[in-house]
DNA sequence: CATCATTGCTTGATATGTCAATTATTCATC
DNA sequence: GATGAATAATTGACATATCAAGCAATGATG
């Protein structure tokens, strides 16, 4: 009981935390994309997404989406019905498979979609920006290098 | 009208946007964090960060935790009340300032703090392990330059 | 072609996070 | 030492996310 867990105190450092970090950096990026797309199109962070997807080509059903992106099938079913609702998207069921949901962007939608891209185009080469040239060619790859780290999940042999 | 928005999918290529990248990062982290915890310690994320803050020394207050974590008050309160339910964690309003809510481990919460701390450790490290020593040299100078990029709220001139 | 499994999406219940307003206490100033 | 501002924590209302269950359509199997 003499030995204070204060000990390992260095380790618990929480600056030096990768997970910390991570969370830190992903609020921070977060409310910047918030902020900019409220200010830019009064959209969701949510709805950009999917405007993003469906606008770019990338994805042209929410299975798609599903599969292209994190978002949960439970957020994607929402946000479209609310892009519906306000007339930016609008979706059919095409009678090839009748399960699907088929979206494409109204003219509203289309409008959104490509006056806010230059915006987050912009906002991205910012961000990449502040790394140095070194720095942009690794992140991605550590990036995939620690979420395969983090699939792991026992450490103590 | 002729030139489809598609001329800028590769700009739009979502592996590449930073971003997407951080939050799919975070949540795999998170996914990771949860198992062990859950495992180990049966205790969640939430808990687990006071937990940490309390049992190294790093926080003694509620006001601590809010200051050097990014937990926020609301999710402190709440998260603290749990654990003090649960026999964790007791608080006491010290005299010199009885605003404050002063909190101390259980001999319980203490157990738990030491036998989940190695797990967490050895996580940390195997973390780290993913990335090649220059990697691991860089990357919280990167998230530090990332961070500050994205309080940025400007970027077309 | 009937049956069962799978797929794509939706929904309700629950958990979690966020924001604003509120309370209690302390601090600062007159 | 009374008054108003600031601080620490709490609470309720709301938004958002997650999970499991459900439904409808399709596919696969005998």
């Amino acid at each position: 009981m003499s030995a204070k867990a204060n000990d390992s105190n260095h380790e618990l450092e929480l600056t030096q935390f990768l997970t910390y970090r991570v969370v830190k950096l992903h609020h921070a990026l977060n409310a910047q994309a918030v902020a900019v797309l409220d200010r830019v199109a009064g959209i969701t962070l949510a709805q950009w997404r999917i405007i993003a997807l469906i606008g770019s080509g990338t994805a042209k059903t929410a299975r798609d989406i599903a599969q292209k992106s994190i978002i949960a099938p439970a957020v994607i079913s929402r946000t479209t019905r609310t892009l519906e609702d306000a007339g930016l998207l609008s979706t059919r069921r095409p009678s090839s498979d009748r399960r699907v949901l088929e979206m494409t962007l109204t003219d509203e939608g289309r409008r959104i979609y490509e006056t806010t891209l230059p915006h987050m185009q912009a906002r991205q080469r910012a961000l990449l920006k502040a790394l140095a040239p070194e720095e942009r060619d690794v992140i991605f790859e550590m990036f995939e290098k620690l979420e395969t780290a983090a699939a792991r999940r026992e450490f103590m042999e």
